[in-house]
DNA sequence: ATAATTGCAAAATATTTGCCTACTT
DNA sequence: AAGTAGGCAAATATTTTGCAATTAT
C-alpha cells in the first residue's frame, strides 16, 4: 500500500509521514488519472484538509523521487502527474478536446525493449503520447461536415 | 525550403517575413538537433544578429503554428524545440547525462498506426521519449563500481 | 533539546503582453 | 497614412526557497 512504501521512504532517510504529506498522498492517490499540483491543493482546501501549496509542491517532488507518482508532461498549466501504482500505460491526447485515453500494448512494450538493446542503451522507462483525435470528437466533425457514415 | 514556407504563411495573413523573423528562423534551423529560446535568444546575440527575447518567443510561436518547428518537450529549464524538416523521428534521453538520441525506427511506427486502428483513435503525431542510460555513463558506472565486463 | 516540517511571502524562472516607436508598403 | 513589427519593461504563471514558528521524537 502507498502508505507504507511512503513512509518507508521517508524513515530511510530520518523523515516523517507528517498529517499533510499523508493526505497530499491520499488525495494524489484518489484521483483516477491524472492531476495538477494547483487543483490537487484547490480540491484539497475545499476537503478542509490544510496544506499550503509549497507543501504540496515539495510533497510531489518526494512521491516523483520515492517513484509512487510520475510526471506525465509539462503543459502550459504547469506539469501533469499521475500515481504509478497499478499498471504502466501510454496515452493519446485528442487535440480537439483534450481527452487523454490510457491504454497499453505489450507489443510495443517488447518492441521499445528490442529498440533499446539494437541501440545499446539501457532503457528505464518511456513516456508515449499519441496525438490526435478521438472518436466522438471526429464523429461530430463529420456531422458538421455532413460526411456520411455507411457507405 | 523553410524561408519560403515561412514567407508563404506570414503573407497568407497579411504579414511579413522581417529580418528578425528571418535571423530567428536560419538560427533555428542551423541547429543540428534540439534547441531551447533562451540559448537561441543568446547564440544570436553572439553572432551580433539582433533580435530581443519577446521576438524569438514570438517567433517561435509562430513558426509552431506553421509546423515548421514543433515542442519536444518542456523541461525544468523551458520548452525545448526542434526543426521538423527532415524526418519524423524519436528520442532517446541520458538520465544521467541529459543527452538526447535521436532514433527512428518503422516497426514502431506501423505498430503505433495498429494500434490507434484499434482503439479507434486518429493519430495524427505522436512524441516517444525513452528514458535511460546511454552506453556512455553506463560504462563509466561500471567502471566506478568495478563490475566486470567479461564473465 | 534537536532536527524536521510547515506556511507564508518573496524570489526565481519561463513566457506573454501592453505600449510606444519605428518600419514597410 | 495605415497597419505590422520590434523592443522594452511590466505582468503572469508556475515552482522554489528563506525564514521564523511549530511539531514530533
Amino acid at each position: 500500500m502507498q502508505q507504507n512504501i511512503f513512509r518507508k521512504f521517508l524513515e530511510d532517510r530520518g523523515w516523517r509521514l507528517t498529517k499533510q504529506r499523508n493526505a497530499i498522498l491520499q488525495k494524489a492517490f484518489s484521483c483516477k488519472g491524472h492531476f495538477d499540483p494547483e487543483s490537487l491543493y484547490m480540491e484539497m482546501r475545499k476537503k478542509g484538509m490544510k496544506a499550503s501549496r509549497a507543501s504540496v509542491y515539495r510533497t510531489l517532488n518526494l512521491l516523483c523521487e520515492c517513484g509512487l507518482v510520475g510526471k506525465v508532461s509539462k503543459t502550459e498549466h504547469g506539469t501533469i502527474y499521475e500515481h504509478t501504482l497499478g499498471s504502466h500505460h501510454d496515452h493519446m491526447v485528442c487535440t480537439d478536446c483534450g481527452e487523454i485515453i490510457e491504454f497499453y500494448s505489450e507489443s510495443l512494450e517488447k518492441l521499445q525493449e528490442e529498440i533499446c538493446r539494437e541501440m545499446d542503451f539501457e532503457g528505464k522507462s518511456h513516456i508515449l503520447e499519441i496525438r490526435g483525435h478521438c472518436r466522438h470528437c471526429r464523429m461530430k466533425k463529420n456531422v458538421l461536415g455532413g460526411e456520411s457514415s455507411n457507405g
